[in-house]
DNA sequence: AAGTAATCGAGACGGTACGTCCCGTCTTACA
DNA sequence: TGTAAGACGGGACGTACCGTCTCGATTACTT
């Protein structure tokens, strides 16, 4: 899915051939996240990527076997990641790390993003490639370094033992995900949504 | 967006000329769902509605004025509906709630319905009334409904006073909502995601 | 291959829909003359055809199903008709009716219709249909109109029983479409060939 | 446009560096023919070409400029020579070339030739040089031949002196052609055209 | 023996055109 | 007026070749 590992088969070892010129390759990802920008996923071709990017089409579709697949390569490019933070109190992690996803939420071209992974997700029933990638990009990075620090929190007794980590991840992606993709409304506060996760909404 | 009140403003009062027929609206829909469930939403096309449903194309784009809003119609003839019980503790309630959009979820048309609600959000860019529609088939009526329990629960002392209920509420469905249209796995529980919103994850 | 019997074998008794707008079929084989004229049969793209008849693509291949058949019917416009007149000396008449070919094969547009003709013949390999067409239009036509006249010169006595009329003309064709496709010289001349083929070439 | 002659100007005196393989350019030859016959020359690509004969692209271009040149070279391999007889009467060496022309016509691989000739034939107007090649290997040599014996027969009063010998040379060549390239009908009986030429069509 | 230079197969490159499909609009004749 | 049918201009699709170029490797002549 990336320029360095096509979707031909070849390249493995060393190509016969004249080989890809790594500058098309930039060209094409660039063209893309501008047309993305200017008119959105749906209005985005093929044609006018090539077009803009001053390359062939073929040159396109050597690298890339499908539209969904070239959107999703150049999105990773500006792949928008958070990192947790190690040492310190599962509670004081958590919070960071929600709030530097919400940050991510409201970056410059956050929205246009948006749209173009909205239409991704529209793409992923046909082809479990792009499922995967779709998932793993906008849910399972995130959600796997939050089960990570949770299973800690259990460990050190900061969180109950029962504790089914995995829903109680999604409870804390989910509202930013809804907000983001459905909604478009303000990201979710991540200190409320951990003060939620922990003390519990219950009376005391 | 329903037949009986088409996007063109006409028949709205006393129509003269010849009637609709609503037998044609009808067959439209159903070629809708058939060819959905058959080739997915990116791979339904207006042509193939038509002549699925022995109509012309004009008849269609007379009632519905894109496909989105073509598509929305026809979901929402299966709209997937869960009610709120009355009376008893907020608690409960939540769960039995939760519990029935669960076993939506698992339903037979379910997977299909997903993708293609997938495929509308993609859509959501272009028509802010085609958002709304999708918002409030997808997340806002459901959430109305979670939200206002709540508030009865806070007024009961069920609830901390302090609490952000529009949060809350999207803690309960992000999950179902992540799982469904992203990851598809399997829907999460509501009994316990009720608990650890009422509890809370910390250690008690 | 005419635009009036399209390709589709519709429109044969009373069709429904939208009938054929006659001015589309006009103004493509319009185009293809012009564009035939300026850079001859290869370089013509049905795409460059469609641009120039401010027409769509699907327009051009709804009346003809191939570029070859396309540009017969174009040229069929432009037949290069000669007619046998009647009555009189068989000899005289083929003078006639050989020198009113030779006119043609020196008029304004002839040069580039001996082009488009030469490039008909390299297609007539991939279509019966096409086979035919060129050979009525290039050959038997005319070969037609002078056997018939060489038949009446044998019944009448003013040429050899035994002769055979196949032969004898193409014997007089033959010359005119070496020159015009082959060598592009100056086309035969009428009277000497007939006066060859009446008296012979041998010593009298 | 023969290999040892390739249209790169180079290896004419003393070549540096490695010199052309000549098993390349047979196998290139080669892969022509048969593709040739197999697809006809506008089913024949280029890269078809290379792919069969196991050779790179750049080694056809670097021998030949074009396709048509391509082709011409490999139909001179098989070049349809036929010999006029020296000595004895003009009339019989004149019906003797003419079968033996008839028979070429006739030959196993013909069919397959005649297409690729009409091919030829609509290229002549992209290429001057083509254009002389093709006029030579179809008509031209073929007619000098004629020619000759008929200035001969004039010479030694076997025919009229005011012959016009390219003319009668046409009569006789045009029947093969139009009946090989246009008609594909059987080649004309060179007895009998000869019988024609010589003692006219009138009544004796 | 080392250097030089044109060859080789392979395949990427910017392009062009292909013929198909669908879009959303329009124009018919009929009901 | 609504209807089924279908033509319309337009545009993008993904593929096939075009003729050129750029690789690393090979192969011969020239020093």
């Amino acid at each position: 899915m990336n320029p360095p590992v096509p979707h031909t088969v070849k390249h493995q070892e060393r190509a016969p051939g004249r080989p890809r010129d790594p500058a098309v390759g930039r060209a094409i990802l660039d063209a893309v996240m501008e047309l993305l920008a200017k008119q959105g996923y749906g209005g985005m071709s093929i044609e006018a990527v090539a077009r803009r990017a001053g390359v062939g089409k073929p040159s396109i579709y050597r690298r890339w076997p499908s539209k969904p697949e070239l959107v999703m390569a150049a999105l990773k490019q500006v792949a928008e990641q958070a990192e947790m933070t190690e040492g310190g109190p599962v509670r004081e992690r958590l919070v960071l790390f929600m709030e530097s996803l919400r940050r991510l939420s409201c970056a410059k071209g956050a929205v246009r993003i948006s749209s173009s992974l909205r239409s991704l997700l529209a793409e992923i029933g046909h082809s479990p490639q792009l499922a995967r990638a779709v998932k793993e990009n906008l849910v399972m990075d995130r959600r796997r370094k939050i089960i990570a620090v949770l299973q800690e929190g259990k460990q050190r007794g900061e969180l109950r033992q029962d504790l089914d980590v995995d829903l109680a991840a999604d409870m804390l992606l989910g509202p930013l995900l809804i907000r983001r993709l459905i909604t478009s409304s303000a990201p979710a506060d991540g200190n409320k949504m951990v003060d939620i996760l922990f003390d519990g909404a219950g009376r005391k």
